[in-house]
RNA sequence: GCUGCUGUAGCUCAGUCGGUAGAGCAACUGAUUCGUAAUCAGUAGGUCGCCAGUUCGAAUCCGGCCAGCAGCACCA
């Protein structure tokens, strides 16, 4: 006799045992139709699943962000169903959701765009079938057993991998079984609004050492609309990619003989000029001491540290006189060295020193993109020198400059992660305990929200990351705070305490920007290139509309360059439509047009980014308004 | 690094069956002097990523290499 509460606090009583189904169609036959799953005392069950005692439900549809994923989930698995049909000897592996859809990976021969256009024709047939999908519960053994003897080897692994003696639930369409937790959708008419996206290969349990799968991206939307807009989405996102907009706008450029280097052109070196200055002055309001260290330095260094050991795969290395060297990779040994060339004081603690520290890693070639990922980039890069107790407040304070240098950036949306000690590690697990305690508590008061990576930390310390999302949301490590309890010691670097003895001191890594090339990769992406003012390669166009105004605009942009302002004169003998437009393309933020009636009246006509006419002001209100804007870095604050 | 795809003028791209390379924009020259997103005409520009091979003949077909793109793996 189950009562069933619904999620408005409504009861409803039954004679006997219902299935969620059964529940929706009592409420309304809408309901009953769109009805996708259950949530049954919080656990999403199918709407075939019978209820036998109190409980509280909810009906999950479309509208539901759990809907969503079912119908994603589903769509995943109507993929598998197509393309065992065409492509039978096909193994079936995995297929989750993902955001915005989902995957699944099949080991079969390599996939072609041909393939994909028939797999998703085939998808649709089925679902316009509206086969329905049906849940079976079997013992491990024989769901083992029955995977093998199809030749799912996979799916055998997969099951063999649950604790024995234990039950799998399996779904059923039309002749195509799977092992799956479930939920899925009642029937496969449910999915309607899905695509496959690409192709590309992706190794079985995410281990290069093993074979490599086929994996096949879709999405899937509980609406055209949906769909459509985020297709739609993804066409703007790629206009906004940095490595087109660093040809546009002539920024900087890549080249074959140089693979993940980066040559800095003019105007993209004024951006890096911008942004270097700017964290200068962060450095040096706040307590860090700016340094310079060698690019290569001798093996025995990088032996005593460790690198040559664990990183030697990503050093380039160079030799002279019988000597070998490494390009460093990483610029915390120097700072080492320049600490240990005095007797410090636990009165010196904590000692800050920032470097624009140029490194070099030989990444695999795989891994570059544009300047996101390169081999030679430039870390705004600080190590801290402290004791044990000062950690937690130097990454409080930490935390709370990041925020503030991403928010002149404007950047809000910033993913914080804490990663934790990984399996292989060095320093005992009180150590470790302290130290991952304390970054917490440092996020804790810096009132961020974080998620913790298990296992994901460095070999010597936990870590914080700051993740910002690119154009079309991948995800890119920014800012980090490092914990590291073993450097130090080996590079024997140590402190004179309270005490009258030597001790270790704790060393932080930190870096705020990451690489200034991989934040000027993600602010030309955030900004579709139409960087604020105080960034902007060229702030201020002045143009002339016919060859009378010359001299005039010669003299103005000489005012507004004495102000400081980056400055551009367009004098050619252009229609004034067309240089709009061509200065409009470059997203320069200002325009400057001065004709015959600016001249006469010692005035300029202004227009900035965004078609926006800002009417006639003299020079010297044209500089004062610019240098306002340039000291609030263009935020309403 | 792995799987798949791509590489043609400064840029964006076309190039059929293997017959010796084409457009638009940009550049240059000339004309036009114009009021807020493309004025007209002309000129010039290419070792078709590189190296080998097949062929009477290769941008095109085969092989190797390099670089890039997507994903995976990697990311102290």
């Amino acid at each position: 006799m189950p009562v069933i509460t619904l999620p408005d606090g409504s009861r409803r009583e039954f004679a006997q045992p219902v299935t969620v189904a059964e529940v929706a169609a009592s409420i309304g036959p809408g309901l009953a139709k769109s009805a996708l799953a259950g949530r049954l005392n919080g656990r999403l069950v199918d709407t075939s699943h019978r209820i036998e005692s109190d409980a509280t439900l909810a009906i999950i549809t479309d509208k539901d962000a759990e809907g969503i994923e079912i119908i994603r989930h589903s769509t995943a698995h109507l993929l598998a169903w197509a393309l065992k049909e065409l492509i039978p000897d096909a193994q079936v592996t995995i297929g989750p959701v993902i955001e915005n859809g989902f995957y699944y990976d099949f080991a079969c021969r390599p996939l072609t765009p041909e393939d994909l256009a028939a797999i998703e024709k085939r998808m649709a047939e089925l679902a316009k079938q509206d086969v329905p999908v049906t849940r079976e519960v079997w013992p491990r053994e024989q769901a083992i057993e029955f995977f093998k003897s199809i030749g799912e080897h996979y799916k055998a692994e997969l099951i063999e991998a649950i604790p024995p003696g234990e039950e799998v639930s399996l779904y059923r369409e039309g002749n195509f079984i799977d092992l799956c937790r479930g939920p899925h959708v009642p029937s496969t008419g449910k999915l309607k609004h899905f695509k496959l996206m690409k192709v590309a290969g992706a190794y079985w349990r995410g281990d290069a050492k093993n074979a490599q799968l086929q994996r096949v991206y879709g999405t899937a939307w509980a609406t055209k609309q949906e769909l459509e807009a985020y297709l739609h989405m993804l066409e703007e996102a790629e206009k906004r990619d940095h490595r087109k907009l660093g040809k546009e706008l002539d920024l900087f450029h890549l080249q074959e003989e140089a693979p993940g280097l980066v040559f800095w052109h003019p105007h993209g070196w004024i951006i890096w000029q911008e942004i270097e200055q700017y964290m200068r002055r962060v450095y040096r309001d706040n307590g860090y001491q700016e340094v310079r260290c060698p690019q290569i330095l001798d093996r025995s260094l990088w032996e005593k540290s460790g690198h040559w050991e664990h990183y030697k795969d990503n050093m380039f290395t160079t030799e002279s006189e019988k000597r070998d060297y490494a390009i460093k990779p990483m610029n915390c040994p120097g700072h080492v060295q320049i600490f240990n060339t005095d007797v410090r004081s636990y009165r010196d603690l904590p000692l800050r020193y920032g470097e624009f520290g140029s490194c070099h890693r030989n990444e695999p070639s795989g891994a570059l993109h544009g300047v996101m990922r390169v081999r030679g980039f430039t870390q705004d890069d600080g190590h801290i020198f402290c004791t044990e107790e000062q950690i937690q407040p130097e990454v409080t304070a930490f935390n709370a400059l990041v925020r503030k240098v991403y928010a002149d950036f404007g950047f809000t949306d910033v993913a914080v992660k804490l990663a934790l000690r990984p399996e292989s590690r060095v320093g005992d697990d009180a150590l470790w305990d302290k130290a991952e305690e304390a970054l917490r508590a440092g996020l804790r008061a810096s009132g961020l929200a974080w998620t913790e990576l298990p296992g994901e930390g460095a070999f010597y310390g936990p870590k914080i990351e700051f993740h910002i999302k690119d154009a079309i949301g991948r995800s890119w490590q920014c800012g980090t705070m490092q914990v590291d309890f073993s450097m130090p010691a080996r590079l024997g670097a140590e402190y004179v305490g309270e005490d009258n003895a030597r001790h270790t001191p704790v060393m932080l890594h930190r870096a705020i920007l990451g690489s200034l090339e991989r934040f000027i990769g993600i602010l030309l992406e955030h900004y579709a290139g139409a960087l604020p003012l105080w960034l902007s390669p060229v702030q201020v166009v002045v143009m002339t509309i016919s060859e009378g105004q010359v001299d005039y605009a010669e003299d103005v942009a000489k005012k507004l360059r004495q102000a400081g302002l980056r400055v551009e004169c367009d004098l050619r003998g252009e229609k004034i439509n067309y240089k709009i437009r061509q200065h409009s393309l470059l997203k320069r933020p200002y325009l400057v047009v001065v004709g015959d009636k600016e001249k006469a009246a010692g005035l300029v006509a202004l227009r900035a980014r965004g078609n926006r006419d800002l009417g006639q002001m003299s020079p010297d209100e044209l500089i004062e308004r610019l240098e306002r804007e340039i000291r609030s870095k263009g935020l309403a604050a």
